[in-house]
RNA sequence: GUGAUUGUAGCUCAGCUGGUUAGAGCGCCGGAUUGUGGUUCCGGAGGUCGCGGGUUCGACCCCCGUCAGUCACCCCA
């Protein structure tokens, strides 16, 4: 019988990297606190119709990649794609915007369906924030500072904030009847994927990478001199409060993002780091999404940032610095050392929130010592026939390779207690 | 979804134009050191050669299919 695995474009975590996942997660936490956020969690599936209206039907994630399926009442359900319109959607059912502004961030699943590549799967996971009711660049600088603040902790140094805006309601269509007007004339000469688009949605040919296309694409007029004056003073005021917190940015007027909810500002963080899915987190303004959706008009920014893609860009620029040693590694010699070691070892497990590693198997002390290394113990604790007869447990501080001899005291509350006045 | 490429031990890989018991390094277990570790030396365990068909006297090797990874496109986190 050959072993079932895990499904296509999906993986699991084991450790030791999922510590990594819960490092991140942890700082993905706090400094989103620190910005007033809090978490929101969402189902990780909803109504097909909520993914259909929010996110575009004409957009590829709509269009081909969602996974979706009838429940048991026959009502056609699909896995979340992005977490965005979950959020909108338990924000309007508790109507939480009567009570004003809301900042919210999640981490969680999202799943669509595609061709698996490196920093591509099935099943990915996002941390995002998300902030409602403010309309001003204020709101678009704090949620790229989270993210800038947090490639910062990370030493991400290489992951380039592009900015650009894609106007609202006015200018937008406005700057298509311009696209339009700049390639169909050249309809024939562009890529066959850019011919598609060109009807469907010209905004996308700008991001072409086929060389036939890059003439016209070079040549093709830029969204932000088609801005109407209120964009256009939005942008100005985002840059100008980039500039005042040092934040660097590139301008890059040729993002486009694949969500139709996009208003104004849009921004990616790229890093060359791990291939052609590089970018680590993206995200912009959405001031028509809760509208869209049955809501009240209400303007909202925010971003999400591939875990998967966040920890891939940690590994390839930091590489593994071993951790620093922590805890105790019980090594118990013998039979009746090792019934006595084990009351020991669970009562140090309640006093001590550093790990208690033991291996109950009976081994020569050597083995055990490996067992410690391989664990990262800080000290030994070692208990044998020798140290029953006088009374003591022996701790060895596993980096200064010395022993100590203490007082095997009458309970193994106690002998916690005195390992960890020893240890502290 | 399109194109290319890879799949041999837990990991990284070798295996000559198809030839008999499939190898190495690392890791793991044990011993040298009958109670003192990250080095060294010695030994051992561990493999449906991704899976299923086919060709052949004989297949890890050739052919077909299938599954999965990787790379690029598409797209995006």
């Amino acid at each position: 019988m050959t072993p079932i695995s895990a499904p296509r474009g999906t993986r699991d975590v084991y450790p030791p990297e999922s510590a990594q996942w819960n490092r991140l997660e942890a700082d993905c936490r706090e400094v989103a606190q620190r910005f007033g956020y809090g978490e929101i969690r969402t189902p990780m599936f909803e109504a097909t119709e909520l993914f259909a209206r929010g996110v575009g039907e004409t957009t590829d994630i709509v269009e081909k990649e969602m996974y979706t399926f009838l429940d048991k009442g026959g009502r056609s359900m699909t896995l979340r794609p992005e977490l965005t319109a979950g959020v909108v959607r338990a924000l309007l059912e508790h109507k939480l915007l009567a009570q004003g502004s809301q900042r919210l961030f999640y981490i969680g699943p999202f799943f669509r369906y595609e061709r698996p590549q490196a920093g591509r799967y099935r099943q990915a996971n996002q941390f995002g924030v998300e902030c409602f009711g403010a309309a001003g660049a204020e709101a678009d600088l704090e949620v790229i500072q989270i993210a800038a603040l947090l490639l910062a902790r990370y030493g991400i140094t290489d992951a380039v904030l592009n900015i650009n805006s894609v106007g609202d309601k006015v200018c937008r269509p406005r700057y298509r009847e311009a696209l339009l007007a700049h390639f169909r004339p050249h309809a024939a000469a562009l890529s066959g994927d850019s011919q598609r688009r060109l009807e469907r949605n010209p905004l996308r040919i700008l991001d072409s990478k086929d060389p036939l296309d890059r003439p016209f694409v070079e040549s093709a007029p830029t969204m932000l001199d088609h801005l109407c004056p209120e964009c256009r003073a939005h942008f100005a005021a985002l840059r100008a409060y980039l500039d005042a917190l040092n934040v660097a940015y590139v301008l890059n007027p040729r993002i486009v993002r694949g969500l139709d909810y996009y208003t104004r500002t849009v921004f990616e963080f790229v890093s060359s780091v791990i291939g052609s899915q590089s970018t680590v987190c993206g995200g912009g303004r959405y001031d028509g999404l809760v509208e869209e959706l049955g809501g009240p008009p209400t303007p909202g920014v925010g971003f999400g940032l591939g875990i998967e893609r966040f920890l891939m860009v940690v590994e390839k620029l930091a590489g593994d610095g071993a951790p620093p040693r922590r805890g105790f590694q019980a090594i118990a010699l013998g039979e009746a050392a090792r019934e006595r070691l084990v009351a020991v070892a669970g009562a140090l497990r309640e006093a001590s929130a550093a790990p208690t590693f033991a291996d109950w198997e009976s081994r020569k002390l050597t083995a055990h010592f490996k067992t410690a290394d391989r664990n990262g113990a800080r000290w030994a604790v070692i208990l044998g026939d020798d140290e029953l007869a006088k009374g003591e447990i022996v701790l060895r501080d596993l980096i200064a390779r010395e022993d100590r001899r203490l007082p095997l005291g009458a309970t193994a509350a106690e002998v916690a207690q005195t390992l960890v006045e020893a240890t502290a």
